[in-house]
DNA sequence: TTGTATTCCTAACGTTTGTTAGTTACATTC
DNA sequence: GAATGTAACTAACAAACGTTAGGAATACAA
């Protein structure tokens, strides 16, 4: 009967948290059991409950915590006074980072956000929904002061979403390159272009 | 007692499998129920069993199926006499238009393949891991050619083929632009970036 | 019309699922 | 050391899961 490892200032709650991030991006939430996150845990599957109220709240943990922190930079970065360029490249390296340094949460919240019960799924949907708006919105800004190509700007937030989430085979892969020479790739290919 | 209606020349196992695709592709491969696709289908979930053999042959059948119209399209691209700049666009192009007529397949694809069961886990992931490496290479051609910017070339790939992916947000939104606008702004952006 | 496949049904199976109840062990405070 | 709250356990629940068995209805060939 061991309990569960506290170590620095985390509390149980959020070691379990910690772990089920691990076990949703490796099998996805669905396929992910609580007997499954109690073995990682360390502990019988109905002690997680003495910490946690469902398993669902671990999903909705996970993705507001994430989509917090987007929201958050976007306000900062608004804030500034910047160009258009200049807060799209900020906004694409902040993007880049979180999926370096904490990708299982961005995985995790990135795919599996559609399993959310209400009202956490509405609100994740109108929160992701009004991000890439405001994200758009720097890009149209960027095309009217000709800093940027007349492209469709909700496209140019697609792709470089999408693009960011492709990280995670970074991750998978024997990393070739460092985190530091991927940023400055995705970075050039994604406002400068591939061709020469 | 209705009967599953066979239209046009499609065998009652397609009917399945193309329901199935969509099932998978809106609520996932384990939360999507046989239960779920019977009432889709319009029949008992066990008279399913009638025409396919599981569940998870479902699966395979549309990630193999996937993998191939990649594989096909490759090896095509790969015996033409072109530059790598071009090919590179063509596949591009032909990830894009996949991803606009055939995207439920793909997208199932994409993001169930890891609930393949052996040995069609294995050979989806080295089918998957050798596109790759194949498109890399004809970058890394491109590369030596001048044509390309000195990028890493698997990063290349990875930027491409998630942001295609990310179509399935298109689909979804009330397409303010057309399908072949969308292709040209992908296209653009990716070969010849944001930043004017 | 009769015989034969095919396609569906109902009923049920054995598992696995998330979760609750009730109880025991540990840790902390007085 | 007694008292109290926290955190673990065992056991079990009802519901949902994929799938099978066996029989009834339909379609097609003779």
């Amino acid at each position: 009967m061991g309990r569960i490892q506290t170590l620095n200032n985390s509390s149980r709650k959020e070691i379990i948290v910690e772990k089920a991030a691990n076990l949703f991006k490796e099998k996805g939430y669905k396929a992910a059991s609580m007997r499954d996150l109690a073995e990682v845990v360390g502990v019988e599957a109905a002690s997680l409950y003495n910490h946690i109220k469902s398993k669902s709240e671990l999903l909705h943990v996970i993705c507001l915590d994430v989509a917090n922190r987007f929201t958050n930079k976007i306000d900062e970065v608004e804030a500034e006074e910047l160009s258009a360029k200049e807060k799209i490249e900020i906004l694409l390296r902040f993007h880049i980072q979180e999926m370096l340094n904490n990708y299982e949460d961005v995985i995790v919240s990135d795919r599996e956000w559609k399993h959310l019960s209400e009202p956490y799924l509405s609100n994740f949907r109108h929160q992701r929904k009004t991000y890439r708006k405001r994200f758009a919105a720097i890009i149209e800004e960027g095309i009217k002061k000709k800093e940027i190509k007349k492209i469709d700007a909700s496209t140019a937030v697609l792709i470089m979403l999408h693009a960011v989430s492709g990280i995670e085979s970074f991750h998978r892969s024997k990393q070739k390159i460092s985190g530091k020479e991927l940023e400055e790739n995705m970075v050039t290919i994604l406002i400068n272009g591939l061709a020469k």
